[in-house]
RNA sequence: GACCGCGUAGCUCAGCCGGUAGAGCACAUCACUUUUAAUGAUGGGGUCGUGGGUUCGAAUCCCACCGCGGUCACCA
């Protein structure tokens, strides 16, 4: 209003209220703060190739258009640099390129806005390609700071909490989320290409199965009932095989465990799954690896890839090794010569390794495996023939009964893959389903439940079939280095900030 | 869930054997028209996560709680 109340006001320094006070200048002098459109005639990576070749000094008269938030400014905004999806360029905006109204606008520009500018390009005497701008316009005013440009944002809940502002100031993280879509899209492709067809089945459940796992429980209103958040859409996926709506059928989503987390484990998770009539696992192996080595090589243009210092070898074949062998070979016990739980139990205590009293033969070998194992398998293997007892779904092994024709992928120490041949006779699926239901009410919170409908589905008849599933997550964590699992997700599960 | 660590300005961090809070960036004003974390000068900005306790006095010591991270347990 009137001198004496700009006077009486103290200078704003807050950097919030700072860019609203230019907000409102901005305002005042006729502009707007948001408007609709800006026509771009590059993005700015098209530009930094095109010109690549250009000499530094060099002035062109090629008319461009960039858009991009300012992220920041030399010489009193002599020098502007702006980000868009692609990269970066800088803006040189000059008092004998600009007409003064231009050049005026610069007063209202700040660190964070997102700009457009008109000009040509020439590359400085310093080598930085620039576009001479001529106009200059606000896009999008921001209203907040951006962090420091130098350390950029690295608190960690801060990073995760306000990812929007993570990703504008830190490279990785956009390039971490961009190579996942890349992998998403390359199974797409590669399972498109087999003749597949993608499907959706449901993630409210009302009976849960399809894993091990103990589930999140939410509820209907209208229906007045409770229903579980999938844990593994694989009883689903075999109804559709049943149903012959194609011999090949995948999914990709989400999964919630209600389970804590870690660096390797978010409670919603990204998995595909897939199943395919009249083939069994060997095949699924020889597709899983398949399938990995060529987003291994889309993602990296090589078969080898650095996770934490180690070198890991997509290209090799990979070995296939059963359970018990490699066991054997770590512990130099034969679980195979044992017969019985109790026979078991004596050799994992033997061992010095903890096992739940109640596990049976299958359960002992499974921890031995987990102890001794696991942790070693950095390079690809297929861990072969599961024990029956941790395999509920699972057909029985075409050469010994206490086994499942089941594989489990292991890379860099970490399940990747997870596959069976499906078992399919309902009478054996669901007295497997009843032992479930027993352990259940034994305590155990991770069995499965009986589904009733999916038992007649296997009555109606599914063709021998092979499924599999896989760990979006962490591949992704593995294709691109990442330590923690949270990297790899956008917005990954947080405790939330309670209220004051 | 258990244990260990962390929480200070918008951001990145100092300060922590108790004596009433500092830097850089960002922000504001000014100077400067070929910069690259631009530069120089001046200035403003803090319930030191929250609550309680000990003390003449607490960012600092103690307790509880909240949030985050790491390790372990369960799990993909």
């Amino acid at each position: 209003m009137s001198d004496n109340t700009a006077k009486a006001n103290p200078p704003v320094t807050n950097p919030r209220l700072a860019k609203e006070e230019k907000l409102k200048a901005l305002l005042s002098a006729g502009h707007t703060a948001y408007p609709h459109v800006f026509k771009r005639s590059h993005q700015a990576q098209e530009l930094q190739n095109k010109y690549a070749e250009l000499a530094p000094g060099a002035e062109t008269e090629d008319k461009v258009a960039v858009a991009g938030r300012v992220m920041s400014s030399r010489n009193n905004g002599l020098f502007l640099d702006l980000q868009d999806a692609s990269g970066k360029i800088q803006v040189f905006c000059h008092k004998d390129s600009m007409p003064a109204d231009q050049l005026a606008r610069l007063d209202f520009i700040d660190i964070g806005d997102i700009v457009g500018a008109r000009g040509t390009i020439r590359r400085t005497p310093r080598g930085e390609l620039s576009v001479r701008a001529v106009e200059i316009e606000i896009l999008t005013k921001s209203l907040q700071p951006l962090p420091e440009k130098y350390h950029g944002l690295s608190d960690v809940e801060q990073r995760y909490r306000q990812r929007y502002v993570d990703l504008i100031m830190n490279e990785d993280s956009r390039n971490v989320l961009r190579i996942r879509s890349k992998i998403v899209q390359s199974i797409r492709e590669y399972m498109n290409a087999l003749g597949a067809i993608e499907v959706e089945t449901p993630m409210l459940h009302g009976i849960m199965g399809g894993a091990s796992a103990k589930p999140f429980i939410t509820r209907h209103n209208a229906l007045d009932a409770d229903f579980f958040l999938r844990v593994a859409p694989e009883l689903h996926l075999k109804r559709l095989i049943v149903g012959g709506l194609a011999d090949v059928v995948y999914e990709i989503g989400r999964c919630f465990r209600n389970e804590g987390l870690s660096i390797k484990h978010n409670p919603e998770f990204t998995t595909i799954e897939s199943y395919h009539a009249y083939k069994d696992y060997n095949d699924i192996m020889d597709l899983v690896e398949d399938l990995v080595r060529s987003i291994v090589l889309k993602i990296h243009g090589t078969d080898k890839v650095i996770y934490d210092g180690k070198e890991i070898d997509f290209g090799k074949a990979w070995p296939r090794r059963s359970m018990v062998d490699l066991v054997k070979d770590a512990t130099g016990v034969d679980f195979m010569a044992i017969a019985d739980a109790n026979d078991a139990h004596a050799a994992a205590r033997k061992l010095q390794i903890p096992v739940d009293p109640k596990a049976g033969w299958g359960k002992v070998v499974e921890a031995m495996f987990a102890e001794k194992v696991e942790h070693t398998l950095i390079q690809p293997i297929h861990v072969i023939d599961l024990p029956l007892e941790i395999s509920p779904l699972a057909k029985t092994h075409r050469n010994n009964d206490r086994l499942v024709e089941r594989f489990e992928t292991y890379i860099n120490g970490w399940e990747i893959a997870n596959a069976f041949t499906e078992l399919n006779d309902p009478k054996i699926q669901l007295a497997r389903f009843e032992e479930q239901v027993s352990a259940r009410e034994a305590g155990d919170e991770e069995a499965q439940m009986l589904d009733d409908d999916f038992v007649t589905a296997l009555e109606f008849g599914l063709p021998p079939t092979a499924g599999w599933g896989m760990g979006i997550d962490r591949l992704t964590m593995i294709l691109t280095d990442s330590k923690n699992i949270r990297e790899v997700i956008a917005f990954p599960t947080l405790k939330p900030k309670k209220l004051a």
